[in-house]
DNA sequence: TCCGAATGCAAGCAACCGCTTGCTTCTGAA
DNA sequence: TTCAGAAGCAAGCGGTTGCTTGCATTCGGA
């Protein structure tokens, strides 16, 4: 039998995802983990407990591709804003409520803050990697760009089925786009190329 | 006296952007309307019906700035952009609360999702109209370059606060950046090379 | 003066919620 | 075989919640 704790903090975190916190009631955890009510405060005491517990244990869980040397800027950052779109996407139901719920429970808000202020530091870092590197001559803030870039993709992830109103382009798209623009607004020029010939 | 009604309808919306809907009890609301619980039901039969009057009659209260014709980019985007992220902040636990009852309560989402909506379709115009005037130069998808800037003020109205471990520079330098970047990712250049007022 | 509409008030109902208690059943190590 | 710990089960307790009912009060217009 599987550990009987994980079972249930992989239903709590689901039922979260779903209903927030308070509509994540201790029965209905109970009844996704499939297991008696009691076993929950006897695993975890709260109800509290139980849900700040689950949210952690998700925290840890995320694999992005890293930013390394800038070396193809354009297929590089491509490639992590893709990774980082879709993980956002996939989990912007649980993102949602607890943007909700942090107004009172505070102690949810590391399990979903931790990461894109990681992803912030590693952009930042990337981008001025790429202007020692004579790769982005613009004058730029590279905190804000960085922030830029990943409130484009955090909005779309969150909001895209929103919207379905207008004709959205397909997410490929949408996200090589932003990172050309990025790439644009920073002055990228490919190393080797004096005249202004960067198309995408 | 003031309108029994209005006063019901304001009452329920700065308890919805505190608590949300399951939070939203209807006892809360007549205290908070300084009006008898049962008067709630007399108005509006449901506690739905209630909350999602509420939200709709929020919704056509906002006084953005336009985007006419481009003459000063930087000024115009800067004016509406820091407008926008001002009225997103000032009602971001409302929209944080939209966001997560939003699975549930489909209905209540065009509160929180036309103006957006409205705003992309503005900027979006507005960059197309810089482009045939020769104002932005480089080869952009114009609906892509307005997510990018509207992501990026939505994300940081949404998020400011919760990233305080470093230090955030303040909101005019954030916006004013983002804007800045964003005429730099079109290829914006001022007209004054040729003739200060070609466009009147 | 009278009427009816709007509001207040007290009470309550059925459902749900977090959590507890007391008990039985199962399982695996000693 | 024994036994402690883990899990199930049934019941319930005090509190909350959406909503209803019945009745008294206020007040402006006819």
């Amino acid at each position: 039998m599987i550990d009987i704790r994980d079972r249930i903090l992989a239903a709590a975190a689901r039922v979260y995802a779903e209903h927030g916190f308070r509509g994540t009631t201790t029965r209905r955890v109970a009844v996704a983990a499939e297991v008696n009510e009691v076993t929950l405060f006897r695993h975890f005491g709260t109800k509290e407990a139980l849900i700040t517990a689950a949210l952690s244990q998700l925290e840890s869980s995320s694999v992005l591709p890293p930013l390394n040397q800038p070396s193809d800027p354009e297929a590089e950052l491509g490639a992590w804003a893709t990774a980082l779109f879709h993980h956002w996407h996939g989990s912007r139901r649980l993102v949602c409520q607890v943007m909700g719920d942090m107004q009172h429970h505070p102690e949810l808000a590391p399990a979903v803050c931790a990461e894109p202020d990681c992803e912030h530091s590693k952009l930042t870092a990337y981008l001025e990697r790429m202007r020692t590197a004579g790769l982005a001559t613009a004058d730029f803030h590279s905190e804000a760009a960085a922030g830029l870039l990943l409130g484009g993709i955090f909005t779309h992830a969150m909001w895209r089925e929103h919207f379905e109103t207008a004709a959205i382009p397909p997410v490929a798209i949408v996200i090589s786009s932003f990172v050309s623009l990025l790439l644009n607004a920073i002055g990228y020029q490919p190393l080797g190329v004096r005249s202004p010939k960067e198309q995408a």
